[in-house]
DNA sequence: TTGAAAGCGCTAACAG
DNA sequence: CTGTTAGCGCTTTCAA
């Protein structure tokens, strides 16, 4: 038994405001907008108004509100690109975290650009987020300092920085598994598939890597090291000009992460290189596809960062302080690493 | 030479608004209002106004000046998954062409839950988008007419709805394409796994297959059409129940995406059967890891339709009307669709 | 409890 | 071209 609505001279039915509560129940529109803000069962007054609140359709404007209370009911996430099927699933966790808490989510990509990181926060700011989640986070402090100085609640999520709450894997217990993994399988000769280098996250796999690697008195060899970035064409060209040089490796960390990683296996395969049989390549990050690729890989709790990072943000709008969360991250072991007949002829020496 | 800002009580930079700027240059405040809407050079007063406002770091505040034009500068995005990385794509593309016009994006991901579409899309219009780009149009029209009857400006894009404007892939010759080449390379015997059953879009790439091969007087067997969703896991159980019966097929066509199609592979290695050698699989969209997997897939220009998608819609919110896109999809030939030693005792026959 | 009134920051008539 | 005025829909003092 819906009540007709108020139609606007163009035959739009318009959206009911308090005012138009306020006429249906004969109360004042100040009366109303508190008792919407009570349970509907609080008073007399507060069932009556919801329940014609209820019956003409009526939705609150946030933006109107927000204009008044200069709160908006949303919190804004920046990404460095949902394209990377790992931020997209943090986007998605703090939005289910955020919506069952009655916020709303915007989100924005940066690309890592440093002009569109500021220029994107500006936006959500604008657009009044009560507070922040920082998924593109970079190893020099400029981005996060400049955040942190806007005085609106944030968390770092993925990528950390010292002195700022961050939600994270331990990349540099990530970056050992996988040296260590690879000695176990009887590897000697390394290479590096870096990530971006103002990412600290890739930063910290490498110095893991090395570090395990160095308990067992081995170094990356310096013309081993290429950067790979965190796509595949990124990584598919870092493979490539590994390829170039000598091939005196025989496992590769790519660093950065999974996609990466596919590149890398696809250049691999281009050159005739068999990977899991000549050469060991591992990932990072476990993403979906990693397994129908075969690829080892160090999976961390992707997901569970993302719900972490809103339920601590949410806290922190609510003047709580975050707490820093460093995730362990474990080890997926797929073909990608098989163990090497050691004693075969060394990819490089091919050359 | 920042002229030094007001502060309010608790320390915090003042942003500066309307009133700031009149008290600043002695002008009205709707002088300055105006007078920001032109170009700095169209008048001295314009050109006061614009320095002063830099000067000032003045920022419009969008959510106040919707509140009064009832317009937003935003363009609201609503895809199933952003972790699909086609909608990924689709959404920075759609948010570059807008931020180049002026405007923002609004996205939000619905799991392609009608409730969740519902709610999500209010959502959006409460935050007042000035138009919508819907990426999970489903097969059965009721959603899509019902965001046609909110009489807001929108357009669908990666899937289509007979009667509404779309953006889309000729999805119907996308199936021929694989069909058409399946047979070529000799196969005779055809498994599906079919995308979900509210996308228009899985289900024309199936009847594109189906129709290549009936010109061939080959069907697909019933008991050889198993759904395989969009998801790594969901065509990995696709294939799963396609194994549990006779596995008498060898080619199979995952119309879903390519994420199916891996998760396809994924279930046949375990299996012990080798994907582009004892069965062909085919995908669909051909996403950056196919390369590396080297998966056979269909082509479709994802990120120009995102472009296309915000372009029209752009337009037809200055009250163009949108009109209809069908791009060409093309086959990429990989390794997983390699011509069939076809006389081998096909792979059904060993049950 | 409820009502009256003011105002968030901006824009859009309408006058001057 | 500029200033006056009103008001978008909501919340929040302050009185009654």
């Amino acid at each position: 038994m819906p009540i007709p609505l108020d139609n606007s001279p163009d035959g739009q039915a318009a959206r009911p405001t308090l005012r138009t509560l306020a006429e249906h129940t004969g109360l004042h529109i100040s009366t109303i907008s508190r008792a919407l803000r009570q349970a509907p069962d609080a008073s007399p007054t507060a069932a009556l108004v919801h329940s014609a609140a209820e019956q003409l359709g009526y939705r609150r404007d946030p933006v109107a509100a927000s204009l008044r209370t200069r709160r908006s009911g949303a919190i804004g996430m920046v990404a460095h690109s949902l394209t990377d099927i790992a931020q997209a699933l943090i986007y998605e966790q703090v939005d289910q975290v955020a919506v069952a808490h009655g916020y709303d989510v915007l989100v924005a990509a940066t690309g890592d650009d440093p002009r569109a990181q500021r220029r994107r926060v500006e936006l959500l700011l604008s657009r009044r987020v009560d507070g922040l989640v920082i998924a593109d986070a970079h190893r020099d402090g400029e981005y996060v300092e400049w955040i942190a100085a806007l005085g609106v609640p944030y968390v770092l999520v993925m990528r950390s920085s010292p002195g700022h709450p961050s939600i994270a894997c331990d990349d540099y217990a990530g970056g050992r598994l996988v040296g260590e993994h690879l000695i176990e399988q009887g590897h000697r000769d390394f290479a590096l598939i870096a990530g971006p280098d103002y990412s600290a996250v890739s930063w910290d796999r490498a110095e893991g890597y090395r570090a395990a690697l160095a308990e067992h008195g081995i170094s990356v060899a310096e013309h081993l090291v290429e950067a790979g970035g965190l796509h595949t064409t990124t990584g598919r060209a870092g493979m490539e000009r590994l390829l170039d040089r000598r091939r005196d490796f025989t496992a590769v960390f790519c660093a950065g992460n999974d996609f990466a990683a596919f590149g890398a296996i696809s250049a691999l395969k281009a050159a005739g290189i068999e990977p899991g049989t000549d050469v060991a390549v591992v990932g990072f990050n476990d993403v979906a596809a990693a397994e129908a690729m075969e690829l080892t890989t160090v999976a961390s709790p992707v997901a569970e960062l993302g719900q972490l990072a809103a339920t601590q943000l949410l806290a922190a709008i609510d003047g709580a302080t975050p707490t820093p969360v460093r995730a362990e991250p474990s080890l997926i072991v797929r073909a990608s690493s098989a163990t090497p007949l050691y004693e075969m002829p060394r990819v490089g020496a091919l050359r």
